[in-house]
Parts: structure tokens; sequence; C-alpha cells
RNA sequence: CGGGGUAUAGCGUAGCCCGGUUAUCGCGCCUGCUUUGGGAGCAGGAGGUCGCAAGUUCGAAUCUUGCUACCCCGACCA
């Protein structure tokens, strides 16, 4: 339809030699120094002075509140509301549910004092004031549910004050051993969901239900197509009795666990101590649910879709989708063209497109367009003085890293068109190596074959035991990422033991 | 917490083995001029507790010891 009003002059497959010189280590030398490089050079975090924990800049922050404003659309449109608890739990709180306090405590950091005093032997120095120690020790929370569930024993006393459905947006801490930005920090953000219910059923829905908004948020938004699933046992959240997850495949064969939304049972109402009075008068712990996706979800799109000239943003996320580029001489050339520019940004603005004019005069057209592809941004308009002569614009997409020339009054139509098309194309692609990297596996020594040269899912029946799985991971470092909720039935034996097995699985080594 | 490694300007580095004028180079930064359709060129300039603390020595970035931090590989993990 477009194409009968866009004027195409010139297609131009841009020459590799021209993308050179960003410095950027290319994926197929190695990956995670790739990765590392990109998340500095194009601007969306750095390590800190504090062992672990990042940075955020501001123009990944500008991506991360991007993905908070729609998951927020998202939970307030199921009928959730959002309120915040505190950074810290009492000790004793945190080892009330068993499991879940057993599970984080090796990763917990704690405050034990409350103040600080000079040093009396350095004046220029603060010591811990040993009279300052806590009477009980405060956990950083690694996860709320311990404080949230606490307080929610005030909050519920009838069928009438059920469901609650309460979202938080927070940081949490915890201390791993090794740390990557986005991927693993000590302090990460995240938002974690946690509801209580009246029925097991209500429960199990609600999280289920969860699972499928980050599902659809992450296909749709992020453009990072994921398998639904369920946890094995073994990799459950720890207080959880069944743990729902969305698992995503990075380019280097590795899988990501993007998203959680746990079934709790009534485990944290026991407890807790968190009980309501029924219809009938009846006494009855409550059915809970808690659910949670972090900044990892940055690693995620980076990995899915970036490529070796750096970042690739899928327009539904990108800080803003297109970039004008004045090519000049002269301040009289600099005014002509930005009169064209200015127009198309109200232009494009009317549009609902967001868009940036970079007019400055300190960088070369050039530096510029490394650095907006270095950033990932979908689409740039390069204006100089022959499209003032011809009444045209240039027009670059980051993700095919293809250029033409269009007609300057079908250049907002064009944009509104190709904006959607690249969010499109990004899902497809991403979703067909993924497709292609999900093999079907019935015996161990193809097992290992295929994960040590394709990489990706490896789908094969598994005997149901914890034993097989543990030692299949000692082998090959490979895990069960989840059951997906798409399996079907299927008889068949083990690819490990031989045993009988009702239906496959998705093994993979994972982030 | 085990095993290995590194520490020199904002970043990346040379020098260290074999101690000796003013610590090398690149990027970046500042000033000026010329430039601007794929990371500009030239000229000039600023910037250093050589991780920290001791020791050896006439003399230490360089040798010795201790400490600290960080990185990589394991174990742990959203």
């Amino acid at each position: 339809m477009l194409s009968i009003f866009t004027i195409i002059i010139d297609t131009i497959f841009v020459p590799k030699k021209e993308f050179m010189g960003k410095n950027l280590t290319k994926r197929s030398e190695d990956y995670s120094k790739w990765y590392n490089e990109l998340v500095i050079k194009a601007d969306l975090a750095e390590n800190s002075a504090v062992r672990g924990c990042m940075v955020i800049k501001p123009y990944g922050y500008a991506i991360w509140e991007k993905m908070q404003a729609e998951l927020d659309r998202m939970f307030k449109e199921t009928g959730h509301e959002n309120a915040y608890f505190p950074l810290f739990v009492p000790k004793s709180l945190f080892e009330a549910e068993e499991k879940n306090a057993e599970g984080f405590a090796k990763e917990c950091a704690v405050v034990t004092h409350y103040r600080l005093k000079t040093d009396p032997e350095d004046s220029s120095k603060l010591i811990v004031d040993p009279n300052a120690k806590l009477e009980e020790e405060l956990i950083v929370r690694p996860t709320s549910e311990a404080i949230i569930w606490n307080t929610y024993r005030g909050w519920i006393q009838s069928y009438r004050d059920l469901p609650l459905l309460i979202n938080q947006w927070a940081n949490v801490v915890r201390w791993e051993m090794r740390t990557r930005l986005f991927l693993r920090t000590a302090e990460f953000l995240w938002q974690e969901g946690h509801t209580a219910h009246a029925t097991k059923k209500e429960a199990l829905a609600e999280a289920e239900q969860m699972n499928d908004i980050y599902a659809e948020f992450a296909e749709n938004f992020l453009a990072v197509p994921v398998i639904k699933g369920i946890k094995t046992e073994s990799e459950r959240f720890a207080g959880a009795d069944e743990t729902y997850c969305i698992e995503a495949l990075m380019q280097d064969g590795k899988a990501l666990q993007a998203g959680t939304s746990h079934f709790l049972g009534q485990n944290f109402a026991k407890a807790f101590d968190v009980k309501f009075t029924t219809n009938e008068g009846k006494q009855e712990y409550v059915w809970a649910t808690s659910w949670g996706v972090s900044t990892r979800l940055m690693g995620a799109l980076i990995m899915t879709h970036s490529d070796d000239q750096g970042l690739v943003l899928p327009p539904n996320l990108a800080p803003f989708q297109v970039v004008i580029v004045p090519i000049y001489k002269g301040q009289e050339q600099l005014e002509a063209i930005s009169q064209v520019a200015n127009e198309i940004v109200s232009d494009l603005k009317l549009h609902g497109v967001t868009v940036k004019y970079d007019n400055r005069d300190t960088h070369k057209p050039g530096w510029k367009f490394n650095e907006y592809e270095l950033k990932g941004v979908p689409l740039r308009i390069g204006i100089g003085p022959k499209d003032l002569e011809k009444r045209t614009v240039e027009l670059a997409r980051r993700d095919t890293l293809t250029k033409e020339f269009i007609a300057k009054d079908n250049v907002v139509e064009k944009i509104v068109d190709l904006l959607k098309e690249i969010q499109d194309n990004l899902y497809k692609k991403a979703k067909d190596y993924r497709d292609t990297h999900i093999t079907e596996v019935n015996d161990f020594k193809t097992f290992k074959e295929m994960l040590d040269t394709k990489g990706g899912f490896i789908s094969a029946h598994w005997d149901g035991t914890i034993a097989t799985e543990d030692k299949i991971k000692e082998l090959t470092k490979a895990t069960i990422r989840c059951i997906p909720m798409s399996s079907t039935q299927e008889a068949g034996t083990c690819v490990f033991s031989g045993a009988k097995s009702k239906r496959r699985v998705l093994f993979a080594k994972a982030y």
C-alpha cells in the first residue's frame, strides 16, 4: 500500500567496510566479551565501586523504564495495585518459612549495627561502633515474601478481603559469587507480585495468568520469544509448591530464565498464620502466589537481538525510535536542514513516534551514525544538501543495516509502517533462531553432542527423578529448563536412565 | 571458598626478567585553524601518590615481604 506513495530512489546494501571501527569484539570470537563491551559502549550500565553492583546509566535506565511502564500497565489491567514494603527483614521473620529461608540464607546481606564512630586511632577513619549492635539482625531482602506475609496477616480476616492483589517495584540483594552486568548483579531492580486467594484453584490460576502476562510482554514488547513451562522440583523457588517460568534462548545457545511465577500453596500462610473466615464461618489458611521479573530482562533483550555492530532495540522499547542527523557545511545549510528536520519531528510526534534531532555541531555525521548504531536506534534519518535539492531524506534501518532514499513527503507514513515491520522482523528472526535450536534427542550420546556443537534446547525424555537430573547436570552442565506447558503426552524412555517417561522436557545450558 | 592471573593518566597499554636523566604509545580531553553524505586533519596543550604499606639499595614502576582490590576458571545463582 505504502509503496504507492513512496518513491524509492535507491536502496543500498551498505558494504561491511563502512561499519568497521566500533572496536566491538565479534560474537563469534568471544560472546561474553562481546556482551560486556556492548553494555558499556552502548552506555547502558557500568560497574560501580560496590562489588557486584552496577550503575544503570540514563540510556539503559530509559529502556528499563519502558519495560516498567508496560508491565505496570498490564498488572493494573489485571486488577493489581502497587505498594511498597521495607528493604529490611528482621531475622526472626525471615526464618519463619523454613524452605524459603534455607534457599536464600547463603546469599543474604545482613545488617548488624546501626552506627559508626570516629576511629580513636585515626580520626580520619570511621569504625563500626561496637556499642551500636542491633538486638536483632536485619536481613536485606533477597525477596519479600517474609515481610509481606507478616504484613498480610493484619490485612486479611474475611473472605471479603480476598483476593489481595499487590505488586511492588523494588530493589533486592542477593550476594552472588560471580556477577555480570544485568544478568546477575548483587543488587537488582525488579517487581514482585504477592497475592492472596481464598482457594487453591484461584491461586493456581493467578500464578498461571501472570506467567502468561510475562510471556505476552516478552514476545510482543521485547520481541523475545519464550517457552512457557513448569520448573522441576530441584529448580523450583524455595518455598513454592509449583514454579511457572518463561525461558528464552540467547544467540550463543544458552537459555535464560526471563521470568518466574510461583504457586506458594499455603506455605507462607501457615508460616505467618494468615487465616481468613469463609462465608460459612470456618477458619482457613489463604493460598498464595508470587511472581517477578527483573533487570535481567535487559540482558535477555540485548542477547536476543544485538549484533556485531552493537545494540539492536525493538521499536517498542527504544528510548527514541528515530534519530535525525543533519549533514551540512556552514550555518546556512544547517538552518535549511533544521527547518525540514523540525517539520519531520513535529509530524512524527503527532503520530506517536519518539524522535531525537541531533543537531550537535560537536560531532560529525559519521560519528553520529556509528554512535546510534551502537545504541540500537531502530531508524535513522539523514538529511543533507542533496536531499534539500531533491526533496528526499536518507532512511537507514538498524535491524537490516539497509539504507534508502525516500521522498520527504512520505517519510512519516513510511516510518510508522517500518517501526511496526522492524518490531515484527526482530521477533520473527529471534523465533526462527529459537525454533531451529530445539532439538529432539533420544540417546545420551547425541544429547551431549548436540549440547556441545549446536547448543540450544534439547527436547528429551526424562524419568522424573532428581537423581537423573543431577547426574545429567554433572556430566553436561545442562539443566532442565522447564517442562513446557505445550508438551503433550508421549511414551518414551529417559535419555539417561532408560526408565519409562511420559513426556519430553527441555534441557539446556543456562545463564 | 579452592585454582590461576592482573594492578602504570578517564580508558587501553610499553617499560619490569637485567634497578640509573624528564615513565612509553594509542584513544579520549582542552585550545586554534581547516573540515562535516560512515567514528576528520594539522598544530599546540593539560593530565601520573607507577594499587597500598614496609624492606633491600647511593638510587625502586622495576628486587623482597605483607596487605588490598579486580579479572578468569570451578562450586553457588533470578
